[in-house]
DNA sequence: CATCCTCGTGACAACGTTGTCCAGGGCCTA
DNA sequence: TAGGCCCTGGACAACGTTGTCACGAGGATG
């Protein structure tokens, strides 16, 4: 069995090159490279021969050679924390859309909040020599990106800052929606409000918290101990937290819930209890509408879109200083919001 | 300037290569591929002074050309409908884990739905060479698939089958499912039972409907003129074809929702109806527990999951003729199936 | 009729990596 | 001490594509 022979049966099964296309259609190589890739310079008459057999071999150009030859690979990595999260799905779809529209496929990974996954992740793209990468950030150093980024990888962290290395960024405001949110509970009359939010060591987790505080101040109101409660997001802790608010002899008669996911355990736990609660929490949730559910909402497309224009435009050749843009949020009123203290 | 600088500014910004790194640690190209690799053969003090020169240089193997050498891309690609469609996401996330394990990484695109753009992205991702390919097809002709699969890119359907090509596919049980949803309101005493689902074009919408038409036709009930809505789940038209039903002179008693965005604009007619409807809806949606909704679960993770491994067991070599995996579905009764005629 | 262009085409090198193969040095054994 | 073997390390080609350049034919121009 001669070589070439014995490759073409073990390398992507059996796909023809260039080369054989320009065998059987009688040209150069380079006259096919014209071909596919439309270039002007070749007769009408030689593109149909080439073009039939390109048809006859069913051979399809390997991107693979072209990046390496290119140096693009037109395509973008995007880190984010859960695929499966219902905030993230907006926020993906957003960030595809853009890309396609700049010809540029999407490399998806999910961090699942580990740094060490983030990183595993992130280096994986680089390595792959993705053009850019938009990055929600599971750790707080971030160094290692470092050499990448001086190697001409351009950036945008999302939703939560980078660390210790200076990148573009699309955040949300998080100390204002929070903010809001609670003044918006103390405009109704409430003064012992419960905080449930997400692990400390999350950026978003703790600006949420510290807008918390600020509303709590701003009223005048001293925050006791067990009305705040950071910690995983895990169903079970946060009922037993909403729960440990709730009882005793003076419970807290309204909360706020520091993400989706608090949010919904949180109406859960409320919806089992005869004395009405006031909830308001952070991110928009599908059905909030019939549920009557007062909301922040931050729109996940908007950010999304929002980086990914920014990557592009920083692929485009910007090279202004990093920049940090802030979205800002909404609140919803819906009615758990607007519940009188019980 | 000479043509080496040219390059090392214009390429990847200035990344440096193994020749690079060899050249640094004074030793052979080979030399540092095999430390990079982990590859044995290597003294101690040989290795640490490629390392060093490695973590000094900032290099990081490129990994188009280790494909375009190797043959295998580590990557899998995978083709759904809409990423922010909440049934997707723990779909993704589950291939995502599967594909973790094996190593590879996540090409993600949505096809919106439109089979041209599903054929764009298909090709593109068989263009850079991904080892295998998941779909959830929006078209109903997969023959451009052809030279693909025969070259040797291991593909699995999802969702719903392949048309005119012979491969893997991982379905739920549509018909069985839906079939299961209307008797079960039949069982509570409904007769005049309306269904609405999406575009007759798509598989999984006929099949609902089939089941539909099997439940209504076991129970001895002639199916109306007026009760069967397909097209698109756009909320308005859902809406629209909804309050026609539940109008006139002889309303239908329920609804059976053909999909999730279907369900989601049902309630949201029927809460705003005075009489009550009862509603089965195909998918499960988050809250659906605090609303009461009686939903035919399907288990998109499983799915994912199923089908990835499916994948994952052609490239590790398995050439079985193609099999066709149906998953069974769930009833959950939370309320809103089990209401009696009004 | 000579010269200069233009245009279509192809030969060749290069992208950065890995597989193959060979060379040289140290160690063991006879 | 000679011969053989193992171990480390490097030279080189190849993966499939694209950029550069050169070549030859044919038309336009003097």
């Amino acid at each position: 069995m001669d070589r070439t022979t014995r490759h073409s049966e073990t390398r992507y099964g059996n796909r023809p090159t260039m080369k054989d296309v320009a065998a059987r259609a009688g040209v150069g190589l380079k006259t096919v490279s014209r071909v596919v890739n439309s270039e002007p310079g070749v007769t009408p008459d030689t593109e149909r021969r080439v073009q039939e057999a390109i048809d006859a071999l069913g051979f399809r150009r390997n991107d693979s050679a072209r990046v390496l030859r290119k140096g693009r690979t037109a395509s973008i990595g995007l880190v984010l924390e859960d695929l499966a999260d219902p905030f993230y799905g907006p926020l993906s779809r957003a960030v595809e859309e853009v890309a396609r529209a700049h010809g540029a496929l999407l490399i998806n990974g999910s961090s699942a909040e580990d740094p060490e996954r983030e990183q595993e992740l992130v280096l994986a793209l680089c390595a792959r020599r993705v053009d850019g990468l938009i990055v929600i950030p599971a750790g707080d150093d971030h160094r290692y990106l470092e050499p990448e980024i001086k190697a001409g990888i351009a950036t945008v962290f999302v939703d939560r800052p980078a660390g210790h290395v200076d990148v573009d960024m699309v955040l949300s405001d998080s100390f204002g929606g929070a903010r809001e949110g609670v003044a918006h509970l103390i405009a109704h009359g409430h003064r012992r409000i419960g905080f449930i939010g997400d692990q400390p060591r999350i950026h978003t987790a703790t600006e949420r918290l510290r807008g918390y505080h600020a509303a709590m101040r701003d009223a005048g109101i001293t925050v006791e101990d067990g009305w705040v409660s950071l910690g995983s997001t895990d169903p079970e802790r946060v009922r037993a937290a909403a729960e440990k608010m709730l009882s005793g002899p003076e419970p807290v008669t309204a909360l706020f819930a520091g993400n989706n996911r608090v949010t919904v355990t949180a109406v859960r736990v409320i919806a089992e209890r005869e004395r009405p609660v006031a909830l308001v929490g952070f991110d928009d949730i599908e059905l909030a509408d019939l549920l009557g559910i007062t909301v922040i909402s931050q729109d996940a497309a908007a950010v999304g879109r929002t980086a990914a224009e920014h990557l592009f435009h920083r692929l485009d050749g910007a090279d202004h200083a990093p920049a940090r843009v802030e979205l800002p949020t909404t609140l919803i009123p819906r009615g758990s919001g607007e519940l009188p203290p019980a």
